[in-house]
RNA sequence: GGCUGGGUGGCAGAGUGGUUAUGCAGCGGCCUGCAAAGCCGUGGACGCCGGUUCGAUUCCGGCCUCAGCCUCCA
């Protein structure tokens, strides 16, 4: 049974879907301004690990996941003005971007990927429902704000109530609104804007609003999951509940997942500290499956440290699990999950059961990896049962998804040897060897270090890859 | 100030009322021409102070401390 614990009412719970052949989820994305740190990565992997437990045990064709992209709000606006650069043209550029980082971190497509500019039309009909059942008011500067006082049960998600929210509010009141709390709706266009028109004159749409309709029009007004950055929690899903249950009157979301933040020097990673690395950056010196490893060695709720060491261990533990591959480079990735199977396999899955435990679900395969490489010698066979049980196991964490030689003969970076090269010096030491001159051999092999190549010697020969 | 969530061995990071996390690093051994990889074994831990208990790192209370949210943010 599959346990999540859910934010909204601070515990594990068991997973049970509304409609167990069609689960869906909906995940907060990107806004397109500016190119995707680590810290989006994260949220990216974890989803994306989420969803892909989530086909293994609904199959994935009862599985709707959903991520959105917002291409229109005021950072995208002033970047797009500070660039002198047309806003539609700037998304389109980061958008791009954004796919070319998701692919490369082997985060499986959304079944949807909704832009909110495409939503205007359902924005503007959320938005007047929500006039129509009194949860909204219109301005005199013709914004439309969201009365926060009329919808009880406000601040569930975030465990804040109102109140206090006011006594502590630092926000800059608006003379339009009537209370701190509300917030904007329809924003009425300022000159030089992009802008849609609506029954209160030219605009565009706030930003929560463009998540509640997003979601609710792809998934409908009640569905199972909701997830995004732990950033987003207050006041982001917290004015998407108001929004989304005060249009339809019917319970938004059953789960609230949100994950944890990546940290700098025990600092959050973020644009306005400036101390974010991007995906991009990262990915010009270490693998992809390095990366998304990195990532779930911790759980996903738990702070997770980034360091220049963090991700050489990681580099280090993942060379591990695929030298253990070597030699079952066709191997076919095998899934048992009935009871009584292997109890590596068996831990996996209980892991993976109790809210996504990766650390855990890590652990199982190395154990995995031991069996496999315990077997290698006399029970050949055996062995590569393990291997490609290990294979089945590690996919569905978007993880060993790569040949093993490929893998550990592929650097990142540095322009070292070629493989010829590589092979090349190889061949001479092999002669040295057969000659045993060990002296000559020892000194290639030294050679090879220095240039990153490690060498190991076995019965069938001599083989390589980059340490 | 209000509200969350943390503090585990050299580092990272799970978990548990009494028995091995796991990885990286270390140490001893096997294997090897020597290595590497692998295998076998091994040392080392639960912020502080109380309480509950036969027994607490694990439950309860207090304290110290860190991070996050309360303003855009994954």
């Amino acid at each position: 049974m599959l346990q999540i614990y859910n934010t909204l009412t601070r515990q594990k719970e068991t997973f049970r879907p509304i409609d167990q052949d069609n689960v869906r989820m909906y995940v907060c994305g990107m806004t397109v301004y500016d190119l995707c740190h680590v810290g989006h990565a994260r949220m990216l992997v974890v989803f994306d690990v989420v969803y892909r437990y989530l086909c293994h045990v609904y199959g994935k064709d009862h599985v709707t996941y959903v991520r959105n992209i917002t291409d229109i709000d005021d950072k995208i606006i002033q970047r797009a003005n500070e660039n002198k650069e047309d806003f539609y043209k700037l998304t389109e550029r980061f958008i791009t971007a954004f796919h070319e980082d998701t692919r490369a971190l082997g985060v499986v497509a959304p079944d949807q990927e909704p832009r909110a500019t495409a939503y205007i039309d359902q924005i503007i009909n959320m938005i007047e429902a929500l006039v129509a059942n009194g949860y909204a008011y219109v301005s005199g500067s013709s914004d439309v704000y969201f009365d926060v006082s009329r919808f009880d049960g406000y601040g569930k998600l975030s465990g804040k109530n109102p109140e206090d929210l006011v006594a502590g509010a630092r926000v800059a009141v608006e003379e339009a609104k009537d209370d701190p709390l509300d917030f904007a709706l329809w924003k009425s266009a300022k000159p030089e804007e992009p802008s849609w028109d609506s029954p209160w004159g030219a605009g565009r749409p706030g930003w929560h609003i463009e998540c509640s309709a997003m979601s609710t029009h792809c998934l409908g007004h009640h569905f199972d999951i909701h997830g995004g950055g732990l950033d987003l929690q207050f006041p982001h899903h917290e004015n998407e509940i108001a929004q989304s249950e005060g249009a339809s009157g019917k319970k938004f979301v059953n789960v609230w997942m949100h994950n944890g933040f990546v940290r700098v020097d025990d600092e959050k990673m973020s644009k306005s500290l400036g101390n974010f690395f991007t995906i991009r950056e990262v990915l010009k010196r270490y693998d992809p499956e390095v990366v998304r490893y990195f990532i779930l060695t911790s759980h996903y709720r738990s702070p997770l440290n980034y360091s220049d060491q963090h991700l050489d261990n990681a580099q280090a533990a993942l060379t591990t699990l695929y030298t253990s591959l070597r030699g079952f480079e066709d191997i076919e990735p095998v899934l048992r999950e009935e009871m009584g199977a292997d109890s590596a396999n068996t831990k996996f899955f209980a892991a993976m059961n109790d809210d996504f435990n990766t650390p855990e679900a890590l652990a199982a395969l190395f154990e995995m990896a031991h069996k496999l490489n315990r077997e290698k010698k006399y029970h050949p066979k055996k062995s590569e049962h393990y291997a490609g049980q290990l294979k089945g196991l590690a996919g569905l964490l978007g993880l060993l998804e790569r040949d093993p030689e490929v893998f550990l003969k592929t650097g990142i970076g540095e322009e070292g040897l070629s493989a010829t090269e590589v092979e090349d010096l190889i061949a001479h030491r092999k002669q040295a060897r057969a000659d045993k001159d060990w002296a000559e051999a020892d000194r290639l092999r030294d050679e090879l270090q220095d240039k990153g190549i490690v060498i190991e010697d076995s019965a069938d020969g001599t083989q390589w890859r980059r340490g």
